[in-house]
DNA sequence: TTAAAATGGTTTGTATTGCAAATTATTAGT
DNA sequence: ACTAATAATTTGCAATACAAACCATTTTAA
């Protein structure tokens, strides 16, 4: 799109990275809000209930898990789940301990008519773009996921200056 | 890194664009609450204190609207800015409902030992990467961005099974 | 077999973000 | 002078999020 004549310098790119990223991510949690609004779910909720309708039945630890959270996060948000009636609590009978979530028709029906939930508006975007696009985008994430990944989620932190 | 004998699927790319974004954000709270545990400061608390000292002093509400939040809870954020001795609120002698947030010098230290104190790991891992690389990144967050764009932060907000 | 350790889920406590709606002080407009 | 409009705030509410303490139920080990 821009001639290549002085290339613009990386400290310059890191920075729109950084910019954009935050600009997704602010994004993403304003249509969680409107999706909260006009739907009464929220994004963590709706995420629990569509990583639940692609593994099936979970055990609650291992749901908080998949989702980087808490156990105790967890309790609340199932709890909410299931006051809405999207979502049961089952004995597992070979172990008292613990639950086997599962989702209720109701909730099947939601992520039916709603492939990815939380995202929509990206979804649709993407949808719209072609493949070699999207899968230039895949690609990038990819490397973002790398880069963080490389550094480590637990993040023993560092602060020092550049 | 894979041959490209059968194309992955556009839906396949997009599906992993999403759990990629989701884990992206979810690693930038991680994060965020380790450099809180490690400094008593917050993501968003970073984010304000990083937006002023790119811009100067402010007003609340232009802060507000910079970082996409609620006058009414940036208020809260200030204070807790404020009584960590990182803010100051002056009166604007000239209008005398304004404010003039202002930094102190001790968060202008820790800003100038910190570049970008909100994603500390993504920044040292972007720069670790060559440039034509992150100028892809760079590119590919554009294009999520447009397409987030182009679909409104309003977000009318709709729902249609595929 | 029984006592100790580990596991899964929960409760309690606390903090932060976040918005909406009502409120106050100040300024601008008529 | 009286009425908007504006900037910041307060109040009220809900959800996320974690840590630490706490049951119930296995599992392990003595």
């Amino acid at each position: 799109m821009s001639a290549i004549n002085r290339p613009v310098p990386k400290r310059q790119l890191i920075h729109e990275c950084m910019q954009d990223l935050r600009r997704i991510v602010k994004a993403l949690e304003n249509y969680s809000r409107s999706v909260e609004r006009n739907f009464g779910l929220t994004g963590p909720q709706l995420w629990a209930l569509w990583e639940l309708g692609h593994t099936g039945p979970q055990t609650l630890k291992a749901l908080a898990a998949r989702m980087h959270l808490d156990p105790s996060t967890m309790v609340g948000v199932v709890d909410r789940l299931e006051s809405k009636g999207m979502m049961v609590r089952n004995q597992d009978p070979t172990d008292r301990r613990r639950l086997s979530l599962t989702l209720t028709a109701k909730a099947e029906a939601l992520l039916h008519s709603a492939p990815h939930p939380a995202q929509g508006h990206l979804l649709a975007g993407l949808q719209r773009l072609d493949r070699s696009r999207v899968a230039l985008l895949n690609e990038a994430l990819h490397t973002i996921v790398r880069v963080l990944g490389a550094e480590g989620l637990e993040a023993p932190f560092f602060f020092s200056g550049k």
